[in-house]
DNA sequence: GTGCGTGCAAAATCTTTGCATACGC
DNA sequence: GCGTATGCAAAGATTTTGCACGCAC
């Protein structure tokens, strides 16, 4: 009998074909770098491209970056701006849902930290101005500890 | 009788002295510029540049950057990032503290509000893990009824 | 085989910096 | 007059883009 197996789909797989794109070896390692290095972790284009290099895959930076925006626009990344210099991506997933940063403008040490409080705010100020919410994030600027 | 006035002077003058800085026209000329068009604008350093030569003043870009941070630095100017492609500014007051951001990310229309239990929550996340509260926003990302 | 995606290098942005000059104090 | 601030231009940092080739489908 001929073995039937199934080689199973990952939900990027399923998403870029739906949308006529491809999974490339590329596409993957970006995405599987996030995966394996957990949620609560934060990497910019460069921080990216290095790490991949270091694990013997090959990928351009030029493709790192086309790759964050195209995984953002596909609500698999995240987008942060927290003014550490360059934009930065994490993971974005179902167990880990909106968060915030408390963040050291001196070291930039980051916590992260939740609020149902927050996220319900964010939305009564969405539905107030009819807006549609996508999410909420507070930033909270402050000195860490070991600054003062 | 000699005329005896006494010039204004303005918050920015007596801070700056204080630091055994100078008050230049470029200086004045950048906070004017944000004070002018009020409170709730958000300005990159680009378009203050450009504003600024409209209304014949010549102030250089560098010195713009280096303003803009000094203003910063100095607490006359909030650094917002919006992912609007590069960092933003805006006039901090008395009376428009603690504020936070609706965005919508399709059109860029960013609505203003507040709220204290928002402003709270950065306090208690700051306490927790020892930091030093400086501010907090929140930055509610949705798309907004035109673009819907 | 078709055409999307990649790598490369060049270009476009955005921001900082070195140095001689100008000017606030 | 002293020393900070400015302007200019060059350098840095970050991100985007054009194009020929490669590979996912």
């Amino acid at each position: 009998m001929k073995a039937s197996y199934s080689k199973v789909s990952t939900p990027l797989e399923l998403e870029l074909h739906q949308q006529g794109r491809r999974l490339t070896p590329q596409r993957k390692r970006v995405l599987d770098l996030f995966q394996r290095i957990g949620g609560g972790k934060h990497l910019s284009a460069e921080e990216v491209h290095g790490k991949l290099l270091q694990s013997k895959s090959r990928v351009s930076l030029a493709t790192v970056y086309r790759t964050l925006r195209l995984l953002v626009k596909m609500g698999f990344l995240n987008e942060l701006e927290l003014s550490e210099g360059g934009h930065r991506f994490e993971l974005l997933s179902q167990d880990h849902p909106d968060h915030h940063h408390l963040v050291c403008v001196n070291c930039g040490r980051t916590e992260e930290f939740e609020s149902e409080q927050v996220v319900l705010v964010g939305k009564q100020a969405a539905e107030k101005e009819g807006f549609k919410l996508l999410e909420s994030t507070l930033n909270v600027r402050a000195i860490c500890p070991k600054c003062l």
